[in-house]
DNA sequence: ATACGATCTCTAGTGGCTAGAGGTTCAAGA
DNA sequence: TCTTGAACCTCTAGCCACTAGAGATCGTAT
C-alpha cells in the first residue's frame, strides 16, 4: 500500500494527473485512509503504468478507455485492440507525412534567407505573405 | 469591402476563428456597418492569408504575432524572423523524430499479434502492460 | 413588407492536463 | 506526547487554438 507521491514517481505520472484519471474513470478510485488520503496497490500501479505507457505512445484517453475494457475482458477477441493499435499507427504515419512536408517547406524558406536585409526582402515573410512562392501544399 | 462570410470562403478560415484571432489582436478590428457588420478590404484578406498560411505551418499564435511585428517595422533585421522560422523548423524535426520511433514501436506490436486468440495473449495488450517488451525507448 | 440567410455577442465545451488557493493529514524527531 | 513540515485533500481556473450553440439583430432580394 503506498501513496499517490509514491505512485507518482513510479509511474512518473504526475499527481494531478494521477486524480485526472481517476476522475475520468480510467483508473480505479483506490482504498483511502481514515483520513481520506488514496493508498494504491500492485494492480493500481500496473494499470498507471498501462496508461502512462500508452498515452507515450500516442493513444488517446479513450482509445486507452477501450484497451482497459478489452484487458478487463479477456473474452474478448484481441482483433478489437489490434485494429485500436493499427488506427493509431495510421494516425502517426498521417502526422509524420504532414510535418514533412512542413519541414520541407521550413527549410526552402529559410534557405532563400541569409537573414541579412530588411522585412521587404526577408524571404521567411514573403513566403509566408504568399502562397505561391511555396513549393508544396499544406 | 466585403463581409466575414466573403472573407472566411475566401481564406479557408471558419468565421469563428476569424472574430476569434481579431480578438487576440492577431487581426486588426475591421470597420463596421450601421449595423454593427464587420467589412473588410485587401489588407484584412491579405494579413488573414498570412495567418492561415503560418498557422498551416505549425507557427503558434504567438511567433505569429512576432512575425506580424517585423512585418509592421519594415526597419527591423530579417534576422529575427529568420530565428523564428529556424525555431519552428526544431520544432518539427523534434516531433517527427518523436513520431518515427511511436512507429516503429507500433509496428513491432502490431506484428507480434495476428489478430487471433483471446486478450492474455494478445501482444498489443502485453506490450503496452509491459514496456519491456519495447524495443525502443520513447 | 416580408422572409430568410448572414451576422452579432456571449458563454461554454473540447483534450489532456497544469497551477494555485486554502485547508487537512501523516510520519518522523524531540 | 507533541510538534513540525512535507505530503495530501478538494475545488476552481487556466492553458492552446479553436468550435458549437443560444438568442438576438442585420442585410438584401423579392
Amino acid at each position: 500500500m503506498f501513496s499517490i507521491g509514491e505512485l507518482s514517481k513510479r509511474t512518473k505520472v504526475k499527481i494531478p494527473t494521477i486524480r485526472y484519471y481517476e476522475g475520468m474513470g480510467l483508473l480505479a478510485a483506490p482504498e483511502r485512509t481514515t483520513g481520506n488520503q488514496r493508498r494504491y496497490d500492485a494492480a493500481g500501479l500496473e494499470r498507471l503504468s498501462f496508461i502512462k505507457h500508452a498515452r507515450d505512445l500516442g493513444f488517446s484517453i479513450d482509445a486507452i478507455s477501450a484497451l482497459i475494457e478489452l484487458q478487463d475482458h479477456p473474452d474478448r477477441s484481441c482483433q478489437a485492440a489490434t485494429a485500436i493499435a493499427a488506427g493509431q499507427l495510421l494516425d502517426v504515419r498521417a502526422k509524420i507525412k504532414r510535418l514533412r512536408t512542413l519541414e520541407k517547406e521550413l527549410v526552402r524558406m529559410s534557405k532563400g534567407c541569409d537573414g541579412d536585409g530588411v522585412s521587404q526582402d526577408c524571404y521567411v515573410l514573403a513566403s509566408l505573405a504568399d502562397h505561391d512562392l511555396c513549393a508544396h501544399e499544406h
